[in-house]
DNA sequence: TGAAGATGCCGGAACGTTCCGGCGTCGCTA
DNA sequence: TAGCGACGCCGGAACGTTCCGGCATCTTCA
């Protein structure tokens, strides 16, 4: 490991108080600067290079404004009680060395781990959605000086002794997994994104789009491009989730409010092209009074156009066809279809927002805190608003 | 033997307040064992809960084993001189108490950060694939015990005094990047994924996958299936990186090795579907005697597709189409599509094993260690290999 | 039978931060 | 003028880990 020579020499005597301190305060700057505390002139600021080299400290900050390390720790901090001139120095003095606190020791000291985990659903974690959720969540959180640990459910570590995290973020709890629940009572608060419909301890935050009302806002839409029948495919087997549970109850009340039969098939949400075929065939035929398809999954919609074109369907004519998550390819594809965009790089930003400020206030409030993320609609040719090309031949 | 309480209390001459607070925060060992090292009994051991309270250290581990902490530390990490008799209770010891290593602590003695930086050019930021890499690097750094950062140009910090990570990861470095040189001479180690072209200093670590046997290979199926005449559509602008620029090489090499003339367009990788539309159509117009079209942005070649089909163009039959990013979508539209697998998720993993392992080498070795990530061809309708669909109407 | 080396283990310092308690010095009031 | 609180600042311990140097004890060989 290279012991670095300097490794300073032990036993430190007990020695008179600050005097020989005072004495040499400001010498021996921890770069190499000169001595010269009077060298703001030059604007040029090369970025510290700042090699894997001894980097500078709190007690370079101290020297260098002839305070005690205490001092400059409660100025940069806020904390203690310090006069605003030395404050004001010892900023300037910190900025000028750009002093950068050391994480480690500061969550050392803090009994904090500086990180936070996102525990995410087995078997959608290869899609867009939830790697645009993860992005998100790591962007704001990192801006908050957190770290961020994906989780599995296969990752190891889970149940393992202890989660090495200060807080977690759970995306889309599904109902009954065992996982969730011991998470739920692993001891570190825990921000739910979707409402968590089960017992046990309850998460500290919920953060939730308004599904009940962007459904509703999707199925008047398809009603006012003249859909009176629009059918549903939504994720079934191991994947119940507050999400998938709402869009069917929303749809189904949209149904019985409008006094017509729901025409719903579940399809598990890692359903390979074919199956997704054979879901959307089984469900046309069976229908045949369908006039729009409103398909849940991620990636489904594109494959139901496929498939429904096959069927000599023309889509945006007279079949509507939308989808519940957003994507790049959506707007790729021929026609673009309408889709609900959940935005979920801001949804995940905010998810870590909310688990950070729980974090920070850090009092254990019983109520959880509740928030909504609002959602958008985005209207394209699959539901007819517009001609799929600009009409030049 | 075993140090009893040891907790060395203030040297203070006059012993205030201070000591008993010291004294009794030694006391009671952090789960409740009694002395006896002989109640390895009963095989319970429910999970240690392990609330947000004191948490088991590695003194625990030492006392709980009758040694010192040096002793347990070298057990534990294989160092030092331990008989494998001790070695082994300590073990023992350590897995029973659940001991877990405080990264926090780990990391400030080491003076490592524990973290490595993953920068990616903005205008990719969103698309599958930079995604899909991104989460193969954080799984696989985390099982490394590294925690990943995110980097974008935008993101704060790059040029901020100091970046904390012992290592980066640069994915696709685009030509002439001033941030690019930057990293590189930032002082850590640094892998690139992708030759960097460029002069300065060089990564530590180069992975890439062989652009120009994959791309020959792809030309290759497109002959065999037909095509003479294939054309290119490959990212311009600012985004010029070894990939791309392999890329084309290749093409106009094989190009002239065919006697045909090279017809390329180029287009940027953020471009609106629009733009897409016009830069194909403007393609096909001018080149009537295409046979095939290669597509090289994400998400290009399925717009590309609806492009062609609007033309009146069947794509599979008399145009084959295919493209050098693979993403679910691809294999969702109709007919799927060909498209050179890069493995991101694996492709990833390998770029922060890769870093890893320079990391724990630790000498400044001054050859950077180059490696090749294989890639894959994945065959699909829409160069004619099969029926887009099982025929069943 | 020593001396020299190997073996097994330990004490304690140090990494950089935060924070508790204390100490001197004001200014104000009784 | 003595008392007293507020103010401004500081010393030092502690977080949990690694590792250097050292001290016994045991083995080996001259």
């Amino acid at each position: 490991m290279k012991n670095v020579e300097g490794r300073p020499k032990p036993r430190t005597g007990e020695q008179g108080p600050g005097e020989q301190r005072a004495s040499e305060r400001g010498a021996a700057p921890p770069p190499s600067e000169g001595a010269s505390p009077s060298e703001g002139a030059s604007g040029a600021s090369s970025a510290p290079v700042a090699g894997p080299g001894r980097s500078v400290t709190i007690v370079d900050v101290a020297r260098h404004a002839g305070v005690s390390k205490t001092t400059a720790s409660d100025a940069l901090s806020g904390a203690g009680r310090v006069s605003a001139r030395t404050r004001a120095r010892i900023e300037e003095v910190a900025a000028r060395l750009g002093y950068h606190p050391n994480t480690a020791a500061r969550h050392l000291r803090n009994s904090r781990v500086g990180a936070v985990g996102l525990y995410l659903p087995r078997q959608v974690m290869g899609t867009g959605f939830y790697m645009e959720f993860a992005f998100g969540v790591a962007e704001r959180a990192r801006a908050a000086g957190l770290d961020l640990t994906l989780l599995g459910p296969d990752s190891s570590g889970i149940k393992a002794p202890r989660l090495r995290v200060d807080g977690l973020i759970i995306l889309d709890p599904i109902l009954d997994d065992p996982v969730v629940a011991d998470l739920l009572g692993g001891g570190v608060p825990v921000v739910t994104v979707g409402h968590h419909r089960g017992s046990g301890p309850m998460p500290r935050g919920v953060l939730s789009a308004d599904h009940v009302e962007t459904t509703n806002l999707l199925l008047e839409h398809l009603g006012s491009r003249g859909s009176t029948m629009p059918g549903l495919i939504v994720p079934d087997g191991d994947f119940l989730t507050d999400w998938s549970l709402t869009l069917q109850e929303t749809y189904e009340r949209w149904c019985s409010a409008h006094r017509v039969e729901p025409a719903t098939r579940g399809v598990a949400v890692d359903a390979s092209p074919e199956t997704l075929d054979a879901v959307v065939r089984d469900l046309m035929a069976s229908r045949p009074d369908l006039d729009a398809l409103v398909c849940a999954p991620d990636g489904s919609a594109l494959r139901a156009l496929g498939t429904l074109r096959s069927l000599g369907r023309r889509v945006g004519e007279e079949l509507l066809l939308a989808s519940c998550v957003a994507s790049q390819s959506l707007e790729m594809c021929d026609p673009p279809i309408t889709a609900v965009d959940l935005r979920p790089r801001v949804y995940g930003a905010s998810a870590a927002e909310l688990l950070a400020e729980i974090l920070s206030a850090d009092g254990a409030g019983d109520e959880p805190i509740t928030r909504v993320h609002p959602a958008e609609l985005r209207v394209r040719a699959s539901t007819g608003s517009e001609p799929a090309e600009p009409a030049r031949p």
